[in-house]
This record gives structure tokens, C-alpha cells and sequence, in this order.
DNA sequence: ATAGTCAGTTCCTTTTTGGAACCTGTCAAG
DNA sequence: CTTGACAGGTTCCAAAAAGGAACTGACTAT
């Protein structure tokens, strides 16, 4: 499989990273969440080349990341900011910022923090059941073929025959 | 800033990202949490170059993510596992997944559902504040600079002076 | 008239991938 | 005891992507 046929797999990560798996692409959205919008402000705070801003925008313009809007005419300008589609993608970029908390600071702590607005409080992010509200973890998950995939894509799911799970 | 530097960014971000940020990496990841554990399953079912695997896999040992357990001896033959700091990682798969499953899907629907063990039910993963539980969405958290970086970097936050958030 | 800003393009070099073939150690069959 | 298979790589080369720097075009400010 090459890169740029991620999208069509039968898995929604794939297909998620078909639009955000490259190695910029997520930085970006990173900076969208904290406001930047302009072409210069993410090329100064990213130090990214401008032919691949360039690209990865275009990109994320096209799979509706992000939207262009004018912000003067005379010449036209025009600042990025996040859809819907990419707001939804906060809770990617919060668990980045999580793990990375937890596993790859220095001995000067943690660079940024998350405050809750509605309650005030420095937080992290918690995964939870939809359905029972509960905390889950790795292991408090299994996976099944969706309804529609019966017998097309039952591959999807590696045969567990050595008996054990991901532990 | 070339790729290489990207862990010694003062963001977390950045520095998750140096380690699962490249286009193949979490599809590896994916599959790890799947259940795959050796290099000729990951070969055939990511069809990802050998060469490629194989760099990729020596780099998520390198940084704890996977751990290489022999599981025979004459010829010695090891698989590759989930450590801690990679199971640590689930919650970011799951947000992927979410995602794709939310604005990423064709006709024939969601390839994989979650279950949920411990309820017994179809889920999805939400996101909640630690400090109070509630559901936290893009426009609910605030960022703020660490409390021992200061000076030294309060540009990790642009400024706001044109007004407007995320929106 | 000169300099500066913003959002790109163009051109060229260096890195990274993709693809296929080859290597190494061990067993198993004929 | 030669041939094949298997697992897990490594080597080689061509193609694609990224890095770096300079150039463009439509303005605006001095």
C-alpha cells in the first residue's frame, strides 16, 4: 500500500490519517488550536519550509480541516481557521499533549497546561464509555467488524489463534 | 526546525509527535493494538516497505513504545509489544478512530465498533475534564504556560491581540 | 522612490520512501 | 545432503518529498 491510498482502507484510522498523518500536519493544527490563523504566523512559530505550509494547507482546506476566510480585500488576505470537522479533531491533539505530558517532559515540567473554562481548574483529558460514563483504558476495549462488514473485511481483525491480547 | 529537532521543542505536542508523528507510525501503532505482533503480520497487512517496518519498529523500541520479547529461541525470534507508554497511547488511537468513524466513513458505514468490556456495550470515546468529569470540547479549555517556563517561552502561546479564539 | 508586508512560487539540493532482490540462521522433506 | 521454506532483516537504486534560499505580485507606509 502507498501513502496516498490510505484513504480508501477499511479503517478509520487510516482514513483519518490519510488527512492528518503526515509529519506536519497535526503541528499545525496544534498552533489553529492556539489561535494562529496566518501563513507567516505558523511558518515564524513552526520554522516549516513554505512550499510544504503551502501544501499541508491546501490540503487541510480541501479535506475540510480548515476553512479560508478573508480578512481584508486590497490585496486579498485570507487566515485558516478550523471547521467543525477540525474542532472535532481537539481530543486528538488533547491526548498528544497528555501522553506527551506524561512521558517526554524535561526536568523543567510540563510547557502547557489545559485549564477547564467551565470549572476553573487545571485539568487532563479522561477517556470515558459514551454509553456508561466510565473511565476506559486500553484493556477495557475489544473491537469488533462493523455491522455492514461482515464477511468483506473480517481480516480487518487479526486471528488471536496464540491466544493472548495486547498486554 | 528540520524534523530531528522536533523533540526538544518546548511542546508536547511536538515531542509525541517525534515519536508517533510520521505517515506510518500510528497505523503501526493500530495494528499493536489490535493484536499484531510480528514483523511479517505487520508487513502483509500494513503492505508498508520492509525497510520502512523496520526503521519504524527500531524507533518505538527505542523510545519505549514497544518492547521486543523472544518467543523462541534457535532461531531466536522476538514480537513486538505494547509497553505501559504505549498502551498509554490507546486514547489517541480511539480519538482517531472516533474521528474517521464521525467525517470519515463511505456508504457502507463504520469498519470497527468498539465494545466496551466492562458495560458491555458499542461505545465512543469521550473526553472529560479530570478536575470535574464533564465533557470538555475544543471551546471549553483554555491553554496556559507551564509554571516553571515563564519567561522563557510565553511565546509558546501567540497573542491574541486581534481578539477572537478558535472559533 | 524606497522599504516593508503577506502569501505564495520557483529552483535546486538533500532526505526519505517505494520496490524488488538478496542474506542469514534454522528447521523439515525428499 | 541438497532443496525449500520461513522469519526477519539488509542492500541497492529510482522516485517522491522536504529543506533552503531567492523571486514575484499586489499592495501600504515613510
Amino acid at each position: 500500500m502507498r501513502w496516498e491510498e490510505l484513504d480508501q482502507e477499511p479503517c478509520s484510522v487510516a482514513r483519518a490519517l490519510a488527512v492528518v498523518g503526515d509529519r506536519w500536519t497535526l503541528i499545525i493544527l496544534r498552533d489553529c488550536f492556539l489561535g494562529v490563523r496566518r501563513f507567516d504566523q505558523f511558518e515564524s512559530r513552526l520554522g516549516i519550509t513554505r512550499h510544504v505550509l503551502t501544501d499541508r494547507l491546501k490540503k487541510l482546506v480541501e479535506n475540510d480541516v480548515l476553512t479560508k476566510v478573508p480578512y481584508q480585500e486590497k490585496p486579498l488576505r485570507e487566515e485558516y481557521r478550523l471547521t467543525e470537522k477540525g474542532l472535532a479533531l481537539h481530543p486528538v491533539i488533547m491526548s498528544l499533549v497528555h501522553w506527551g505530558n506524561t512521558y517526554m517532559t524535561d526536568e523543567r515540567g510540563v510547557p502547557l497546561v489545559h485549564i477547564h473554562k467551565t470549572c476553573g481548574h487545571r485539568m487532563a483529558p479522561v477517556t470515558t464509555c459514551s454509553k456508561c460514563g466510565e473511565e476506559v483504558t486500553a484493556r477495557d476495549v475489544r473491537v469488533e467488524v462493523g455491522p455492514n462488514w461482515g464477511r468483506t473485511a473480517r481480516d480487518l481483525i487479526p486471528n488471536r489463534a496464540s491466544g493472548q491480547q495486547t498486554k
